[in-house]
DNA sequence: ATGATAACCTTAATTATTTAGGTAGTCAAT
DNA sequence: ATTGACTACCTAAATAATTAAGGTTATCAT
């Protein structure tokens, strides 16, 4: 069981953050190691669970998602807290679902077609056992959407 | 050039969300067709640019970045704008940022490895021109960070 | 020194993907 | 009703990618 990343690790880790499906080869050759070589490493940071999984990036705007929002929600109650948590997650419009510190306990990503949609998925989760407040913002643009990690930045990992 | 989408299409895309580098044969398997056919249809879906991409998926914990949150940001004067998104943008600690509307003109979600660095980072984008507010919530824990788009809930694309 | 381990390499075997060529169905124009 | 142009699919063959096998070297604790 091997513990620090090295480099190459980085290397690897952060292409494969923008490429995804990007080739052991290709990789290879960007971290000057043999295919087999890069593969094992691959199967080492998947295996310790570095590397979760990887996702399909689809273009919202072109399945015709047009609003993106988050929605501040003050649950009442925290023996509220699991039924509206799993309320939530059966939605398949709402993307993400935090429990938060400072105003509101909860906290939504979510992503419909138009704004009725919107309206209508608002006033489901205001109808949620012990939901009291809500706040929305709609998203205008976003400017930013990619790497999740600074896997450079994990300075307890590196070697 | 084709136009809709039919089941398949949106099976594959399901797939392909949650498994981003899923082989074709597999792919082939669940939707019963022939490799070659899967491969075409995913050649185009990836042309006609409905998917993006792929990404591989990082384990936040495991690289020691415990903090994740939500920041909004009041910056005065259109003119700031630009330069505000810039910086943002710069920062490898900003995952998102968002232009919004309501209270706050953007959002931005951040991970960083502590308080401390949390802290920094917020002091920090408080020194930017034009920023007169913030005001953040700290993420607990998260319930849902799955599907981005649920692709058969888009009906004009649907045959 | 010795043995265990880890990380790398090359070559060969296996598996996945693409290419090539062909069939059937749809549909608009003759 | 036929023709021609598409499209989507198939199978079989060729190519490319991945994994497996076996060996070398370096490190390090015994």
């Amino acid at each position: 069981m091997s513990h620090l990343l090295d480099e190459t690790d980085i290397a690897i880790l952060n292409h494969l953050q923008e490429h995804g499906r990007a080739q052991r080869n290709t990789i290879a050759e960007i971290v000057n190691l043999s295919v087999p070589s890069v593969s094992e490493r691959m199967k080492k940071l998947e295996e310790r669970g570095l590397i979760e999984g990887y996702k399909a990036i689809l273009n919202s705007k072109k399945f015709h998602f047009d609003i993106t929002a988050f929605i501040f929600v003050q649950v009442d109650g925290s023996e509220n807290y699991a039924n509206f948590v799993d309320k939530a997650s059966e939605e398949v419009e709402v993307l993400e679902c935090h429990s938060i510190t400072g105003d509101g306990s909860h906290f939504l990503k979510v992503r419909t077609k138009n704004t009725g949609s919107f309206e209508a998925l608002l006033s489901k989760i205001q109808s949620w056992e012990g939901v009291s407040k809500t706040r929305s913002n709609l998203v205008l643009s976003s400017f930013k959407e990619t790497r999740q990690i600074p896997v450079e930045h994990a300075t307890e990992l590196i070697k």
